[in-house]
RNA sequence: GGACCGUUAGCUCAGUUGGCUAGAGCGCCUCUUUGACGUAGAGGAGGUCACAGGUUCGAGUCCUGUACGGUCCA
């Protein structure tokens, strides 16, 4: 048996029970074994699973995932422990933009190269070799840290299985026409050249400026200025705006302005957006308005909705890259009758150079009215962080707000009222209405939380309507605002990292007289006789003949890109190489583009666990239980998930959300590679150990929403660490000693000798003080672990051990240990129990302490034997070992009232001792006045009080006096007399300050019964106790005032 | 512009449905090193609970407003 090293030092505990856990295989879970984890769980063991929220392969783990994991592998270990059939599904996200964002910096760092000097599948694999690289790290992270995830069951967002989810939910939706493919305005990121989904926008405040352009009427009767912040855009106005109730609007109804620059002729038109002028007005907009809008349909979200409204045309004037240019929609008459000089100046420059050019152009021809400096919101790419361009362009949707009822008619989730969900536009039956419809009604706001509006619950909707909670609850109502607000989701990105859109499409040419009419029902036949032709045959049975196996649906939309061609769009279910190569060589081109990377990350429950198989797994893991997530993707990520699990599967993909703080540093800033003041997990491993980096990681997560972590750099590595990890690490260190301490005194012990005892007889009052607590204890954890109350189940165990444990039971028992078997049987019971209830959140020392416990007494059930309730049957390891129950009889009040008071006459006596200098291992004579009753009780406790007080107790009754040498002191109605200190002036100095201790006190509770609405209107039981204080101050006062008296 | 969170000791944070003479850890001061632990023990100093009103017998806690810091949504 090996001896405990004097200091806990984890690097040489951790990978020994790492090693351990693996053996054992007690990370592994199988749903057709419920229970097997954990030895007489029994057959009937509740599923619990958690599924990880993927770590990104863009970049190691930094301290936010730290918390969020360590949080996970707590309820796992706890589950796991009792006695639920408990899985923790790990892997990784792929994060498209942002890891093909940073393998386009390294590259071009490193070989000078972008991502366009490649081909594309050459680009993809050096992602791939990055993501191999970073999957490495963060599954390496994860482990050190101890994170008991189900390793075998590991998935990557873009592995076969994950992929082959992808091309199912795709199909799918694709199939039930909740994807479609549309012409908008997206959120375009110049610099990744991609679109951008509405939540991947970050506003940010800005300093710009409006500019006041004169636009000349063309009549030549004069101008009208519009007031704008991108005056470059001017280039692809369509029309001036006003509004209609402004009073200015008859007297330019139908003329037309002549756009400077490109001499463009176009129309003033009226539309009630447009915001009336008004210097006085609270809305900024209002007071710099003049009135007229310069309407830029290609440029501009509101524009557009305006150009859709008067047919305007869309004259896009930029790049992808946002710089001007004549190649993306610029007619080229406008290049003929505009100033070429400019026009050619502008041509390539991007847009802020353009606005200057254009600016500096107005200026020169006296048409720059004025320029005043404007604050706004300009969204802001939540990758490359440059602004945000609204872009025409093609993109794929997900039509979150349809109605999919008549297309599924027996979709598992159908609400047969059909319709709206209260106070929305939202309607039930829609992947956003599932949404909705899955929040707990407790969470709800508004007209939806009306409970009298909720339908019987069907067996359909009993399981999971209402079935979502989210925790804290103040997240329940952006999640709920956002789907009540929700926009069509747009799922293609022009990258080249990620799940390629599974649709081939190809324009087909129509004679030119046909007029093609796609209805419902599917293409007419002149379409079908097109589609015919390309495919070198009737399609549909060449298809079924030469691939009898492949799934495909075909789609006719019905905006077509000119008169005389109609497209075509064939989704394929599954992997086909060679369907696709059939598609390929009959003219069909599969989308460049890629999914959005939240597309997979939505189906992330039910791919790791084998979806669209009907696996065990599935039917036993989802939904699974608890999504442990930050705030920032509530929408990004949960709410996709609720979504695709409800209109896949028709259950919640989980039931609580629990959202845990954001880590920031010692200012309040996030911690980002940027500021360098980002913390690592494994340097606080190397430097602290794992455990002490999880204790205090829980022990910092309470419900608020940020926690501080002051870093500061280690001189001697020069990494970023934390004091924040001290306590954690301390507290490491004092378990490892409280055990080594227990142990060598179990080790010389006859452990049969203490079967007989029990609570009743033998156990004195530190024994029964302590299981008290530790019953206290086991509740108490049980409780703020079922409630998400990390830090109250860490600071539980530490107040308990460190405290009750070390400080009390163990200083008061040190002399008698040896001979007590009924004392060292309950130390190692203490043990046992707190051992177990630490091991979710310091799995590896609790473990490894385990271990030696077993070894030096393997039977700790045994001193409370004939103690009701309390179950902690032995285990070879911790991990396994069942949760220990105990009952709350063991709760025993007076124990803890009498403990209390040794603990407030000791603590008396040690203050008068370090007023006086004692030195420690001095004793010092004590005797006692005190009421008889009470003097009894201190007799009693005589032994406890030499004990931890060093003293020497003499006579303790009603008649005592004090000694003339004797220091005095005041513990209710109890003077303790401690010999032979006295000094004079330190005495006075003590008493005195007790004195105004006591007279304070007193004033307030005279005050507060002299008030008579007090003693009338407050509780009678508050009354009382407050007599009861004044009463038990004013004794006290007294003797002080008599001892200063005898000085 | 709307919403949310925070503001308590030098620092990081607790403080349940109002009952408090406001707590913890770190840091600071004093004392203590051969027996579990100096990553420790004992004791101590340190707070008008951001500010202003209100409700109440009683407010750190509830309500209204303000300021500052942070976040989300437009």
């Amino acid at each position: 048996m090996a001896e405990l090293a004097k200091m806990y030092k984890p690097s040489e505990v951790e990978p020994e029970i790492l090693q351990r856990w693996n053996q054992a295989q007690a990370f592994h879970a199988e749903p057709s074994a419920p229970g097997s984890a954990i030895p007489g769980a029994g057959a009937g063991a509740k599923p619990y699973c958690i599924v990880i929220p993927p770590p990104n392969v863009t970049a190691a783990l930094h301290m936010g995932h730290a918390l969020n994991n360590t949080l996970q592998d707590i309820l796992i270990r706890w589950r796991r422990m009792v006695g639920d059939n408990t899985v923790w599904i790990p892997g990784t996200d792929h994060a498209g933009i942002a890891t093909q964002t940073v393998v386009e910096k390294r590259v071009l760092a490193e070989q000078g190269k972008r991502r366009t000097d490649f081909e594309r599948e050459a680009f993809v694999k050096l992602i791939q070799a990055w993501k191999d690289e970073y999957e490495a790290t963060i599954t390496n992270q994860l482990k050190t840290m101890g994170c008991s995830c189900d390793w075998q069951r590991q998935r990557f967002t873009m592995d076969e299985v994950c992929a082959q989810a992808v091309r199912e939910a795709f199909f799918q939706l694709f199939q039930a026409g909740l994807i479609y493919r549309g012409k908008r305005l997206v959120n375009w990121d110049p610099a990744t050249q991609t679109a951008l989904a509405d939540d991947e926008v970050e506003m940010e405040e800005v300093d710009g400026q409006f500019y006041y352009l004169k636009y000349p009427l063309a009549d030549g009767s004069g101008h009208v200025t519009v007031a704008t912040t991108r005056p470059e855009t001017m280039l692809g106005d369509t029309a001036v705006a006003i509004n209609p109730k402004d009073p200015r609007a008859p007297g330019t109804r139908s003329k037309k302005v002549r756009l400077p620059i490109v001499n463009r002729v176009v129309p003033i038109i009226e539309d009630e957006y447009v915001v009336l002028p008004d210097p006085d007005s609270d809305d900024a907009k209002a007071r710099y308005a003049t009135g007229f809008l310069k309407v830029t349909p290609a440029h501009d979200d509101n524009d557009y909705l305006i150009g859709q409204r008067h047919h305007l045309p869309i004259i896009n004037i930029l790049s992808p890259a946002a710089a001007v240019s004549k190649d993306h929609g610029w007619p080229a008459e406008d290049f003929r009758g505009g100033d070429e000089e400019v026009l050619g100046d502008l041509l390539g420059k991007d847009r802020f150079e353009a606005r200057e050019i254009v600016v500096e152009w107005f200026r020169e021809n006296g048409l720059l009215e004025e320029v005043k400096p404007y604050r706004h919101s300009v969204g802001h790419s939540y990758r490359s962080h440059v602004p945000i361009e609204p872009y025409l362009s093609d993109q794929w949707y997900v039509d979150v707000d349809k109605d999919f009822a008549p297309g599924s008619p027996k979709h598992p989730c159908l609400d047969p009222r059909g319709g709206h969900v209260d106070g929305s536009n939202i309607p039930r039956n829609s992947l956003a209405g599932l949404a909705l419809r899955a929040m707990a009604i407790e969470q709800r706001s508004g007209t939806f939380a009306d409970l009298s509006k909720e339908p019987a619950k069907t067996e359909a909707n009993s399981s999971w309507t209402g079935g979502l909670r989210i925790i804290p609850d103040r997240y329940a109502r952006p999640f709920q605002a956002w789907h009540e607000n929700i926009r069509d989701w747009c799922i293609s990105r022009q990258l080249w990292w990620g799940h390629r859109i599974p649709v081939w499409s190809q324009d087909l040419a129509l004679p030119s007289e046909v007029k093609p009419t796609p209805t419902d029902r599917g293409p007419d036949a002149q379409i079908c006789a097109a589609i015919d032709r390309a495919a070198g045959g009737p399609f549909s049975q060449t298809v079924r003949r030469d691939f009898p196996d492949v799934h495909y649906h075909m789609v006719i939309p019905r905006e077509q890109p000119a008169p005389g061609t109609i497209r075509t769009y064939i989704c394929v279910r599954e992997d086909h190489p060679a369907f696709a190569a059939w598609l390929d060589a009959h003219g069909w081109r599969q989308d460049p583009d890629v999914l959005d990377t939240w597309f997979s990350s939505a189906l992330w429950p039910i791919s790791t666990l084998g979806w669209p198989g009907n696996t065990p797994e599935l039917q036993t893991w989802n939904p699974s239980n608890t999504l442990c997530t930050a705030r920032e993707i509530l929408t990004l990520w949960v709410s996709r998930m609720v979504m695709f699990n409800l209109y896949f599967r028709g259950c919640l993909p989980f039931s609580d959300v629990f959202v845990h703080a954001m880590i920031q540093d010692g200012e309040g800033r996030k911690m980002s590679k940027s500021l360098g003041n980002g913390v690592d997990p494994l340097d606080i491993i190397a430097s602290h150990g794992s455990d002490a980096m999880r204790f205090t990681l829980a022990q910092m997560t309470t419900l608020t929403q940020d926690v501080r972590m002051p870093v500061e750099r280690d001189p001697a590595s020069g990494r970023n660490t934390s004091p924040k990890f001290d306590a954690g690490r301390n507290f490491s260190n004092k378990i490892w000693n409280a055990v080594r301490f227990a142990l060598t005194n179990l080790e010389q012990a006859d452990h049969k000798a203490h079967g007989q005892t029990s609570v009743g007889e033998g156990f004195g009052l530190p024994e029964r003080w302590i299981l008290s607590r530790l019953a206290r204890l086991v509740h108490d954890t049980d409780a703020a672990l079922a409630n998400y109350e990390f830090s109250d189940y860490a600071q539980g165990l530490y107040d308990f051990l460190w405290r009750d444990l070390c400080d009390w039971y163990i200083e008061a028992v040190k002399p008698t240990l040896k001979d007590s078997a009924v004392q060292r049987g309950t130390l190692a019971a203490a043990l046992d129990v707190s051992l177990r209830l630490l091991q979710p959140v310091m799995p590896f020392i609790s473990e490894k302490l385990w271990e030696h416990l077993n070894w030096v007494a393997p039977d700790r059930s045994a001193p409370t034997k004939g103690v009701p309730g309390v179950e902690i049957p032995p285990s070879a390891l911790l991990i396994r070992a069942r949760w220990p129950k105990l009952a709350m009889t063991l709760i025993d009040p007076p124990a803890e009232e009498e403990f209390t008071l040794v603990q407030q006459l000791v603590s008396s006596i040690r203050q008068v001792r370090t007023t006086y200098k004692v030195p420690p291992r001095q004793t010092v004579q004590l005797t006692a006045k005190a009421p008889a009753p009470l003097a009894a009780r201190a007799v009693e406790r005589g032994l406890l009080i030499e004990t931890l007080a060093n003293v020497q107790v003499g006579e303790i009754g009603p008649r005592v006096d004090k000694p003339g040498d004797a220091a005095a002191t005041t513990v209710g109605e109890v003077e303790l007399y401690l010999h032979g200190l006295v000094q004079a002036d330190a005495e006075r100095q003590r008493l005195s300050k007790r004195r105004e201790e006591l007279a304070r006190s007193i004033k307030t509770l005279e005050g507060r019964l002299a008030n008579q609405s007090y003693t009338e209107k407050a509780p009678a039981h508050l009354v009382q106790q407050t007599r009861d204080q004044l009463a038990a101050g004013q004794k006290e006062l007294a003797t002080v005032e008599q001892q200063i008296a005898g000085l």
